[in-house]
Parts: structure tokens; C-alpha cells; sequence
DNA sequence: CCATTCTTTGACTAATGTTGACTAACATTA
DNA sequence: TAATGTTAGTCAACATTAGTCAAAGAATGG
């Protein structure tokens, strides 16, 4: 079932000590050399067992005494009308629709007025100023997407 | 746990000092000693972790009876804190920075948590995502003057 | 058996930290 | 005032981590 692969493994180590710590952080260097794989494997497994989707968050250092740290979090209620919103926005979005994307976060009281404001803002045609429509529809899409993800939990 | 390097130890040493007092006064070469580092690390020290953007002024004096001493600017208490920001973004910003700014406005009392959180969503590489390094600065600084802009109004 | 998806690997890139040689500013003393 | 000593500042080389990406290999489903 599990362990199969040596991804799945490592997915398994690291959720043992996350059923009892709140978050891991590890060398990726270590965690690659105990289990024999290269250090960059560890980020695929990050990538594709860890999401915020799973309820996980990842951030990491680089440098001297760098880290990778994954912590869980609670995700909140409001998952469904985020995963609809989400599924919604596409590649790309005109300022209009993503505007009117917040107003239905305000009204389903998953964000406040200051919050909606701030993200409406954001999305705005002036904030995003780029001489490539094309290009600023796609960030804006970019740009909504990481906020809803951001609403899935709290911490 | 972090501070696995040298410079988080020393930022965290100097900050408790910082905790009680308003401003900490020292001779380079001994907190260079003290930590056994070569001096210029204090300058490296200083200048990624208690910059204006953190809240922090930072002034020096070099011969016979030098010292540096660094200072908790109260940014409320002086001028308009926004004004204050706005005039240190610049035409661009880099991520880490940004950040900055944000915890300050935290600190200060001016966004919530949850505020802060979502803008440091905005303005997180992953978010700007584009080709473009210096673009994405420069897009940066638009979204963060942006923001603190609409700070301004009602409250 | 083929096509598709998932996993593994490593070369290259990026970010951050550490070090020391050299420079600049200031103080003291001759 | 000039010379010397005592500090801090700058900068570039080097060191130490993690991230990205695409190609190759393995597993899976039809």
C-alpha cells in the first residue's frame, strides 16, 4: 500500500515526528543522506505530500545553518467555497471577475471589509501596472490564487 | 528552534538587550570576540537584521572610543509611520524587505496578524511570479506603496 | 504492449553566511 | 599641524546551504 517507493518512505518518516511535534525541520542534506538519496528528492517529496491542499506549510532557508521547516495547520471550514473560487480563476482573470471573486469571500464572511479591501487593491489594474495586459491577467490570477490558499487555514 | 548560524545568535543577542532597553551601544571587535567572529560579521549582522525596515536606526563612530549603537525607532511616535515606509521602499524591493516592512506594521499595530499575513502572500516571489528578477522588484515596491496607500484611508 | 503518470537523478542556479584584505574616519600625541 | 594609533566600513572571494528543471527510469492502467 505505502512504502512502495523510497518517496513515500520518506513521506511516512517525516509524518511520524509530525504526529507528535506541530512542525519538523530538517537538513535537507541529512534527511537525503539517511535515506540514500539525493538532496533534491527531498524536495519532491515536499512538493507533492506536503501541501497547504494536505494541510501542510513549508518554508525553508539557504545558507549557512539553513533548514527546511514543515508545519501543520488547521485547516478552516471554508475549504468548499475557496476550492470553488480557486476552480474558477483559470490561467488568467480581468480585474472585474477577481473583484468580484472578493466580494464573495466578503459575503460568505471568510474575509473582512479591510481584508477585501487590501485584496481588491492587489488585483487592481494601477497595482498591476504592466505594459502586457495579457501578462498582467495572468499575475492577477497568480495573485488571487495565493491569497485563497492563504485563507485555508489560520495560524 | 532556530539561529542554527552565527549572525542568528548574534541578532538574537543584541535584540534581547533591545528587549529591555531602547537602544544597545557596543565596540565592535568586542562582540566579535565575544562570539569569535571576524569583525566585519557584526556589520553583516547589522545590516540584514536591524535595518529601518525593522524598525531600527543604526549609527557609528569610528577611532579612539568608537562604538555602534543601535537603535527601537518608535515609527508611530514620530512621523506618520506610513510616510515613513513609503519613503524607504524606493522603486524596488526584494522580498526579504518587503517583509520587513509588513512585520513592522505589525509591530505598530497598524494591520492585523491575519493582514500581515495575506500581504506577505502579495509580495512573496512565488506570488510576482515572473521572469524577471528585476521586474518583479520593481512590481514589488508599486504593490507594497500600493497597499500602504490604502492604509491611509478610513481605519 | 503502449501511453501516461510518477519517481529518481544530477547539473545548474539562487540565497544566505563567513572571512579577510583593504579603506575611511576619528582620536591622540609629538 | 603632522604622524600615528584606534576604531568601524566596504567589498569581493569563498563557503554552505536549498531550489529548479528536465531527462531518464520505473510503475501503472488500458
Amino acid at each position: 500500500m505505502e512504502g512502495q517507493n523510497i518517496s513515500d518512505i520518506i513521506e511516512q518518516y517525516l509524518k511520524s515526528i509530525l504526529a507528535d511535534s506541530e512542525h519538523v525541520e530538517i537538513r535537507r542534506s541529512e534527511i537525503a543522506d539517511l535515506f540514500d538519496v539525493v538532496p533534491s528528492q527531498i524536495n519532491y517529496v515536499i512538493k507533492t505530500r506536503f501541501t497547504i491542499q494536505n494541510g501542510y506549510l513549508v518554508e525553508s532557508k539557504r545558507g549557512g545553518g539553513g533548514y527546511i521547516r514543515i508545519e501543520r495547520v488547521n485547516l478552516l471550514d471554508d475549504i468548499d467555497v475557496l476550492n470553488t473560487l480557486i476552480s474558477v480563476i483559470g490561467d488568467d482573470i480581468n480585474e472585474r471577475d477577481a473583484v468580484s471573486i472578493i466580494q464573495t469571500l466578503y459575503d460568505e464572511d471568510v474575509i473582512s471589509r479591510r481584508e477585501a479591501d487590501l485584496m481588491a487593491v492587489m488585483v487592481s489594474k494601477q497595482t498591476l501596472a504592466l505594459t502586457d495586459r495579457q501578462v498582467a491577467d495572468v499575475l492577477r490570477a497568480h495573485v488571487l490564487i495565493s491569497l485563497l490558499n492563504r485563507l485555508r487555514y489560520e495560524s
